[in-house]
DNA sequence: GCCAACGTTGGC
DNA sequence: GCCAACGTTGGC
């Protein structure tokens, strides 16, 4: 199976490249959308290449890049009343229920592999000819997890340096 | 803070 | 199954 590459999206103010180059490997918690799940559960394989983007701040950049060191496993969050990703529909109020053992939603490892010495910010990515096709520059695209094509990953590489 | 885009919910 | 209402995302 061929390596494949991914941008992940969050706000540097819940969590940023700093917090992520600190802590090496993290789980990447916390996705309630299902198209950005399937993505997580079924396609994100071990090795694969993925973007830190930093959204809602100033500028909107990619920052870095990333990588899956352990695939898709259960996003114990779901199921925590007290998490801020608790989701009521998944929950099973008996730890040994059906919905337990079939969870609504997943997560992968992440692992910190650099940090950009130059940001590619979300005007540098418009700007670009050959990231006109990225889904994170397409209408409306609010998906959190997206997949990059390769010549993309590349390209926004050399960006950043 | 505004608002467009779009996913989800719930009444029918 | 339709669709209006509502909530969230995220750029500006």
């Amino acid at each position: 199976m061929a390596k494949k590459y991914w941008l992940v999206k969050s706000e540097p103010a819940v969590f940023s490249i700093d917090d992520l180059e600190k802590c090496t490997t993290t789980y990447w918690d916390g996705v309630r959308n299902y198209q950005a799940r399937n993505f997580i559960r079924d396609e994100m394989k071990k090795g694969d290449g993925v973007l830190f983007y930093h959204s809602s701040t100033e500028p909107n950049a990619v920052v870095g890049y990333c990588e899956v060191v352990k695939e898709s496993y259960p996003d114990h969050t779901q199921f925590d009343p007290d998490n801020p990703h608790f989701d009521p529909k998944a929950d099973p109020t008996r730890l040994d229920s059906a919905k337990r053992a079939n969870p609504t939603w997943f997560m992968v490892d992440i692992k910190f592999v650099k940090k950009f010495k130059y940001p590619v910010t979300l005007a540098d990515i418009k700007s670009n000819q050959k990231l006109k096709k990225m889904r994170l520059v397409q209408r409306g695209n609010r998906l959190s997890v997206m997949p990059v094509e390769k010549n993309e990953w590349e390209e926004i590489l050399r960006m950043g340096k």
